[in-house]
DNA sequence: ATTTTTACTTTCAATTCGAAAGCAAATATA
DNA sequence: TATATTTGCTTTCGAATTGAAAGTAAAAAT
């Protein structure tokens, strides 16, 4: 829990600065992409993922999620040991700006994305307001 | 120019983690920001923005910049030790993500923010596609 | 009762970082 | 023309951050 110690210093007032001052590294994005794809993960999960982060990392990068309250730590229903992680609103916020990462990604990165992001950058560009709100309203 | 020798490994076929893989740093998006809004920016330009980025880390970030082809340096007509840096189409593709941050930050760290940018923010929220096609257009 | 699983923490070497100083070439100034 | 200054970097180096691997404690499964 060292990670919830800490207090963030934002270099400046421009909210593009501040806004990666909170999450500008390589893997809180992740974490919250994992989160609106699938509603809730634990530990494990999010540990399954393909990019394989450490769980040095993943144990601060939740603290810090936590404590910006883009996330929410609960109990397992049954399994005491089982912690579930699920999206906040705020959290779920920053879905739009996900969205466009796909779509920039679709286009420039093409022939390198996997089949079923491309599927999803397409729906993006068709209806995008509807393609949000489906994730969003969940 | 070391940084125009090392290859980007992705991490998966995510397009969000490759984005991240990319400009996925404290940085890269500042510069990209800051030629949005500008049009076209010196080094000494980028040296002089609020959060104050190191010249090495300046240098690097736009050699990476430039090998992706989000950025192009060229001369300035006149000054011979003055290089111009602007965006290309590719990096312009990214001020839609970078127009979400804003969003999200004007949102939730609002008492933070500088207030051209809420303008900015608020613009967006009523007219997006109009807002941004005023920056995207020039 | 023992093994396995889960969610971490700890350790540590390697990478990345920021701050400061240095530098060469071009330009401005005296 | 000589000197000072500016610009766009590069270099250095101590500090912070990272990934990989191993370790741990409690709960659950066998």
């Amino acid at each position: 829990m060292k990670a919830k110690k800490e207090k963030i210093i934002f270099r400046s007032d421009c909210p593009i600065s501040s806004a990666l001052d909170l999450f500008g590294d390589k893997w809180s994005l992740l974490i919250i992409r994992d989160l609106v794809y699938f509603g809730e993960r634990t530990f494990k999960d999010f540990s399954g993922a393909a990019e394989k982060i450490s769980s040095a990392r993943l144990s601060d990068r939740l603290c810090k999620l936590e404590v910006l309250e883009l996330i929410i730590k609960s109990n397992h229903p049954t399994n005491k040991k089982v912690y579930l992680y699920t999206l906040t609103p705020k959290g779920m916020d920053l879905f739009p700006a996900i969205a466009e990462y796909v779509k920039w990604s679709n286009k420039y990165l093409n022939d390198h994305i996997a089949e079923p992001a491309k599927e999803f950058a397409q729906n993006l560009e068709k209806d995008r307001e509807g393609t949000l709100n489906q994730f969003m309203k969940r």
